[in-house]
DNA sequence: ATAATATTTTCTAATTTTGGAAAATAACGA
DNA sequence: TCGTTATTTTCCAAAATTAGAAAATATTAT
């Protein structure tokens, strides 16, 4: 139960929304995500810090860089959440941009 | 996008959770689901009123009493949320005691 | 009209959440 | 080793959330 709370609260804030739907596309690094949200990196690291505890991400370490990912098709329930979140908030204009920035590589600054 | 947000906001509260879980069984009004929270009116109420906020749950008036109902069937992503909160909180102790006490009608003290 | 009951709203205090700056870690390259 | 870069953690202030008491509303019964 703790578990689902704590999915339903990462999912309840609007810069984490972003940076699951940035994660559908692919993994990112955290200046990646941080470049594109305009955050503190510290803000960016403690937003992805709550959505890997309520296991709505994963990450692995590579160098300096540490990439994160969607958690899919591991846990039933994460799935369902991640898969709902993908219908949900698609129709978002800043979401869209950020999508957008993703594709074109504008964001490559930090590799 | 605003609205995705409210939904989650919504459910990443225990007492909330609880509330929806106990509106599956049927409509309910404020004063048994105070009853079996054993929180103050004013704060049942206002839980109520970020649910109803969130489009989760619809309300009607019937004398003194305002019966509270799930929101099925309306939104398709309301619809989708319930669904899935359905299927994931149904192992905590608590639901389910609260569960059986709608279902044992021991709830029954103010009508 | 008045009293009683159910609910909502307002006000206030306590707790939690969010965000940034700065310090601490970690890993790489010179 | 030392300096640089990427990330996390710590600390602190501001904003939002939660809860209850009391006041306000609404509806019924007398």
């Amino acid at each position: 139960m703790e578990n689902v709370i704590k999915i339903f609260k990462a999912l309840g804030d609007y810069n984490r929304l972003r940076i699951i739907k940035m994660l559908e596309n692919g993994e990112l690094c955290v200046c990646e995500i941080t470049d594109i949200l305009s955050l503190s990196i510290s803000s960016v690291s403690k937003h992805l810090s709550i959505l890997s505890n309520a296991n709505l991400i994963k990450s692995r370490k590579k160098g300096k860089w540490v990439y994160y990912r969607l958690n899919e098709g591991e846990l039933p329930e994460i799935q369902n959440m991640l898969g709902l979140t993908k219908l949900l908030c698609s129709n978002d204009i800043i979401i869209q941009q950020d999508l957008s920035k993703i594709k074109n590589k504008f964001y490559k600054l930090c590799n």
